[in-house]
DNA sequence: GTAGTCATGTAAGAGGTTACATGATTAG
DNA sequence: CTAATCATGTAACCTCTTACATGACTAC
């Protein structure tokens, strides 16, 4: 749960709408904890309903109203308890790893394009990390602008010691990510053995169960529909 | 949808039963793709009824049977097709990273105690990485004995070197995960500044609407039940 | 007999994705 | 007037988590 605290992190800068948080978490903040608004709009309604936050109705032109959300001392206290929580460490769970170790099913063409996206996905996310950085470092980021406007200078250094420490974290990861990639491309120009393996399958091992196995195969995909 | 593609690798070695799979998922593939037993049986179900996979009941004792689950010719099918695919990459989302990111809001012995953390989860991920990389590359791995000999001596190569990389790719990210821990503490025990910092809060901000915020905050328990 | 392992489920709920949907405002 | 942006939702669906549940088999 922590697009909740995403959203209570970035309301301690300023009161904002759920528009303006929808553009933070897919833009900078997005970065490290990315939502999409059919989860942004929701979720600050359960916020608000819980005291977390506290929406001020604004006039917009004529007609139009839009809720400026600020956080409220019940939000800053749910924010610093998870801020010093323990927070667990989730499953393993990493699809392009799993995809990498049954390499031996793919061909080689496909192998090689699929780690040289691998490559362009992490080159960009550091480029990204790397912009935000400098930009975090020679205070040319806005929102730390803000922040920093908003707290006391003797906070300063630890405010930007810990944005900085955040984004070089994603960085550090894309960098392992670029040099496994760059491997992983040294190792498969390498290796010649690899194509076409055949799996020994159910059907090929079992006769009467290939018929029963492959015919309702072939029914699926009515039946799955 | 990879808990499938997971499985469906895992019985491209032999045939197993539900438990067996719970047992790898667990444990060394867990390290790659986890997943708990309440997943893994239901996906069995489903695999089996869109013929990826073919049950077999085998006498258990006297009374008992298993399930023992065989790849058909469809499965290795949906692998091969997963195997060659350009899959997306999932937004960013790192809880621990967007904790650092606040980390003004928590406190320095806090702050010290969850890196710790971190460097410990790290460190350990690290060392059972480390370890299967032995375990693969000195051929004491049983998982894959097993499969190298199943499979043609031409693919041998290929085989050891996939499923190196993909631990080689884990240990590569714990490692820039220890390494960002280890300068995180450093980055902490260089600040002062850190502490009680005092976010302005919409009760802070705006007096009548902090009366309504606070009383609001104040029935929250009631109400968000 | 009993503890540990083998074996297999169900169900509620949280969190996230994708698609559908609407309308006001502003800049050109 | 029209396109882009501002602004805010809903709903179906999928995946994963957590908890509850049961019973047979095997080694001691």
């Amino acid at each position: 749960m922590s697009l909740r605290h995403a959203m209570l992190g970035l309301l301690t800068l300023e009161p904002m709408t759920g528009y303006e948080l929808v553009k933070v978490l897919d833009d900078t903040i997005g970065m490290l904890w990315a939502a999409p608004h059919s989860q942004i709009y929701p979720e600050l309604k359960r916020m608000e309903a819980e005291g977390l936050i506290a929406a001020e109705p604004v006039v917009r032109g004529q007609r139009a109203l839009k809720r400026v959300y600020a956080i409220t001392k019940d939000g800053v206290e749910e924010l610093q308890r998870w801020e010093r929580a323990l927070l667990p460490f989730p499953p393993e769970r990493d699809e392009h790893r799993l995809q990498a170790a049954y390499l031996e099913f793919s061909s080689p063409d496909v192998a090689k394009a699929q780690l040289e996206s691998h490559l362009r996905h992490w080159s960009r996310r550091a480029e990204i990390w790397t912009d935000l950085l400098r930009r975090i470092e020679d205070g040319t980021y806005p929102l730390l602008k803000r922040r920093l406007a908003k707290y006391p200078a003797e906070t300063h250094d630890a405010i930007i010691a810990f944005k900085a420490l955040a984004f070089d974290g994603q960085l550090r990861r894309a960098e392992a990510e670029i040099e496994w990639a760059r491997r992983a491309l040294d190792v498969l120009s390498a290796i010649n053995g690899l194509g076409e393996i055949q799996a020994q399958t159910a059907d090929t091992a079992k006769r009467e169960a290939s018929r029963r196995a492959s015919s309702r195969a072939r029914r699926r995909n009515e039946a799955a529909g």
